[in-house]
DNA sequence: CGATCTTTTGACATATGTCAATTATAGTGG
DNA sequence: CCACTATAATTGACATATGTCAAAAGATCG
């Protein structure tokens, strides 16, 4: 594992050095800068995984620093450690108020400050890591928080539930009781219009977590969710939810990162299904339905869906849809048996002309 | 002012009744607990503005108490300080890490105590408003959170500029710089399909703040933003903007609610776009903007918007708008003079069936 | 194997987009 | 302030893409 990176900011140079050598000791890449203006610009610089700061020193003191390196993505979330020697009740608060991760008071020894450092690196690790940007990162993003065993653990609880094809997991208007997460299985996720049609707005597969807007939203479904195929699902509660999503502010940083990018795809769907022609919005259904569920590793995708459901998908009447797909089995695009679409041609489908 | 309830976990006798009387003189609304199960009941049936609590006490302690109402959406946010004798480092850190606000250690004063509480209040005050579910409502919150007077003072300094009707503000592709302040005027967002038509995604009227969702999303614009009418727009730098929405995870936690809203929002009209007809997605335009940018004590809203503008809104051809218009103009549901429309008769257009 | 549900095809009506011509409006400069 | 011009709104004529209804063919399930 690659050794982390330290940023120390001390303006007394024993302190300094001697800090410097107990980290080095350990196995960080250790910079050091001896004021605050410098810190702050080899923080900018460097990137560095956690950040050591003193409160007292000349030109810029450690408050300016957190407040500086605050007002910036890249640093804001950076751990932030004050070493001080300013031990009064009063500064701590301060300290803290402003979004530092942990305050030791000088003088301290070894273990506590690598250990202050190890836990708080430990915690940001989990955050640091790039998951998919899409709101379906949620899935990696939540098992990944909650750590294998856990999620392994849930789905050996009672909670789990097996469901039949078409059967309803839950309806607009219910409750919340959690989020729902699908060992096996696919499931659809749609709204109906006044008119009674209904509209597909979400396609989940196995091992990934739906049903969660609701909770963010602290309101009830405006979506029912149907299996597409037998399917094994089970609830974690949403009071584990809630204390994911909320207790740790890079989590909630996270999330409003996904929900900004999935509020911004819905724009994009919402122009082609203005605009486009049913050509165009059946191909699109077929590309989505592709990247949604394709497992990798096989040349050809096959999926087996409803015309209805696909219809559904794509905004439009399940015979136009039907219609559309026999077009695309002429032009060898793809292949139909029985309700089996397979698709040959996935470049050709996707750059399809309006 | 009403006064507020806190609710006053402690086990000791002589220490809790002490506490309570204190914060009685001071004019608050006192619960008191003399153990952790019963806190845990009483702050879930009360609701207090603030909890203080004790940490060591027989049956369940400081750290269990505040472990439970974090998981609970309604208590989660509650500013929790911690009341104890346990002046150990270790300890303090412990409770700051499960997410308390302060931690005072006995034995403190009066003055003390009651800052603390003052302090925690006035921060939670903020967020503890009723914002606008919607979107929309950061608008509110932002100016709210800033302040009026910083606001005031943002637009009184020389970021502002006028544009002129027709005139972009940013383009998709580029690089936010910040959030737009929209001090007078109105401006639509929109995004582009591949067929090169435009669709309407967002409208904003004086007083409101726009531009922001590239910012949470850490990415380019993905939409075009042009002035409908004549407008003073000035710039709130993004660092500002960052540091307000993550600098507090109560701030944080309303945006995700905002941002779930809004998704929300979105897929609701994307069942309209895909199912509904010309004359319904027309009546449906005009409704959005009678609801955006109504005066409130006015009969009859009226408003200048382009055809073409009108038919971005709705997704569907200018012409077919134009024709829709003129069937609503003979129905007397709406007036049309040169460009402006009249609403005649909202509630006729609002519940128009498909 | 029959009964039920789904898919496919056919025939048809029409809602809506497109292109072009005409009329009205608003912005500009003298 | 008026005339002139560019731009926007309106109307007409038309083609067609797409939805609707109905019936036939096929698949699925107990």
């Amino acid at each position: 594992m690659m050794s982390k990176r330290i940023l120390l900011i001390e303006d007394n140079t024993e302190m300094r050095e001697n800090t410097a050598e107990i980290l080095e000791l350990a196995g960080y890449k250790v910079s050091t800068a001896m004021n605050g203006r410098e810190g702050v610009e080899l923080a900018q610089k460097e990137k560095p995984e956690l950040i050591i700061c003193d409160i007292m020193m000349p030109q810029l003191d450690g408050y300016g620093v957190l407040l500086l390196l605050s007002k910036n993505v890249e640093t804001a979330s950076t751990p932030f450690i004050f070493l001080t020697a300013k031990a009064e009740r009063t500064d701590f608060r301060k300290g803290m108020e402003m979004g530092a991760d942990d305050y030791l008071t000088k003088p301290f020894d070894d273990v506590e400050l690598l250990n202050a450092i190890e836990s708080r690196l430990k915690k940001s690790d989990l955050l640091r890591k790039e998951f998919s940007k899409s709101i379906e990162g949620l899935n990696e993003f939540i098992s990944d928080v909650k750590g294998f065993d856990t999620l392994k653990q849930l789905s050996e609880e009672k909670e789990l539930r097996e469901y039949r094809k078409r059967e309803e997991i839950y309806r607009e208007g219910n409750y919340p009781r959690g989020v729902y997460f699908l060992n096996k299985g696919k499931v659809k996720t749609s709204i109906t219009g006044e008119n009674g049609k209904e509209f597909i707005t979400g396609l989940y597969n196995e091992g990934e977590f739906f049903g969660y807007l609701a909770l963010l939203e602290e309101g009830k479904y405006n979506e029912t969710a149907v299996t597409l195929e037998d399917a094994e699902i089970c609830l974690l509660p949403k009071e584990d939810f809630y204390s994911l999503v909320y207790k740790n502010a890079d989590v909630s940083k996270k999330f409003i990162k996904m929900l900004s990018v999935g509020l911004h795809e819905k724009e994009e769907q919402l122009v082609k299904l203005a605009y486009n022609s049913v050509r165009k919005k059946v191909a699109d259904a077929l590309i989505t339905l592709h990247n949604r569920f394709v497992k990798e590793g096989s040349d050809n995708f096959t999926i087996n869906i409803s015309r209805e459901d696909l219809a559904n998908i794509a905004g439009t009447a399940t015979e136009s849809t039907i219609r559309t797909l026999s077009d695309f089995k002429d032009e060898k695009l793809i292949e139909v048996h029985a309700s089996k679409i397979t698709i040959l041609n996935y470049n050709k489908l996707k750059d399809l002309k309006n």
